[in-house]
DNA sequence: GAGAAATGATTAACGTATTTACTATCTCTC
DNA sequence: GAGAGATAGTAAATACGTTAATCATTTCTC
């Protein structure tokens, strides 16, 4: 047994690789690379966000919902609270509550529906609209600090095999948020 | 312009590839790539992570975090809660919180630490270890149905690239959790 | 070895997300 | 066109995470 573990070096990253070690040989599982590519991927996709927010958007006042609100009422909007909420991934609530902030703060607007007395839309300001772009730019400056180690075709390949992944997903009856 | 958009098609997932399209157009933003291998990672791992939560651990009474606090135990257990936060890459003080039912319900045990008298050690009882084992076992098949429709060649290139992305961060000086 | 500083765990205060319940409007059916 | 049911948005209750403050112990320094 000897030092085979070096919990010295063992952090959030490299646990990915004691998991798949530990699996592989004190338990049989059967689908060890399973684990292992969805382990990668959870915790990579939180590095990377964790990074952007506390990096580009804290600083600047944002929570990483409400950049995600603002940004795809930016390049979707103007739109109605429902539909902001199922392109950013979170409920109606949701977007209900962090509208409140962001309409207070100039950057966003709430105005009443054409055809249907229930419904809203949201859109940018025109300060919305400016904030955004010098947002945006920091982020996708970020952005590329992070993909920048990758080729231009290894992201490529990236992209393409996740998008295998997900788009496959109607195989099996997967869970999806109502 | 004309049905260039079709906004009835417009979910969660394939926002990206508006985003992409909008940033390209009407924006000149230098780094779309980036954007879009991002977005890609973000959503295929709130997806993913979505459908294990719900699909796994929700109906066994169980919250994602809960569960991640059970599996580092489980496999890098016993250890101190300082090291579980590291390793869930949570709080100390969701570890603590987590823990108080997990000990309550008899999966986790929490024993004074050896050498420190300040010092705690979590482990799983057997109770837990056996739970454990039950629930790996859905959670790994789960994980299954989703990778499945990779070959292996493409999910260990997907492992290897994402290794990629992530161990080259300390080339700037990213944000970590303290 | 006594006092200051540091560290581990917990608690308290707070922010923010979710689910559920509610209100207003719209649509469908007869 | 009246009533049942569906839908949009919000408000209330709840869950759960974070950071800051607290307590106990340990370590460092003289």
């Amino acid at each position: 047994m000897a030092d085979e573990e070096r919990p010295a070096e063992l952090d959030f990253w490299s646990f990915i690789e004691l998991a798949h070690r530990r699996l592989a040989t004190e338990y049989g599982f059967r689908h060890q690379l399973a684990t292992e590519v969805l382990l990668t991927l959870n915790r990579a996709s939180d590095l990377v966000t964790y990074d952007l927010e506390s990096a580009v958007h804290r600083p600047r006042g944002l929570s990483w919902s409400s950049f995600r609100l603002l940004f795809v009422t930016w390049l979707a909007g103007p739109l109605e609270p429902k539909r902001a909420a199922v392109l950013t991934g979170m409920s109606r609530a949701a977007v209900s509550n962090l509208s409140k902030p962001l309409v207070a703060d100039g950057l966003l607007e709430r105005s009443p529906g054409e055809h249907d007395g229930r419904s809203v839309l949201l859109s940018l300001t025109e300060h919305g609209h400016r904030t955004m772009e010098e947002l945006f730019r920091a982020h996708n400056e970020r952005e590329y600090q992070w993909t920048s180690v990758l080729s231009e075709t290894e992201q490529r390949i990236l992209v393409m095999l996740l998008n295998k992944l997900i788009t496959n997903r109607d195989q099996f009856d997967l869970r999806e948020r109502s």
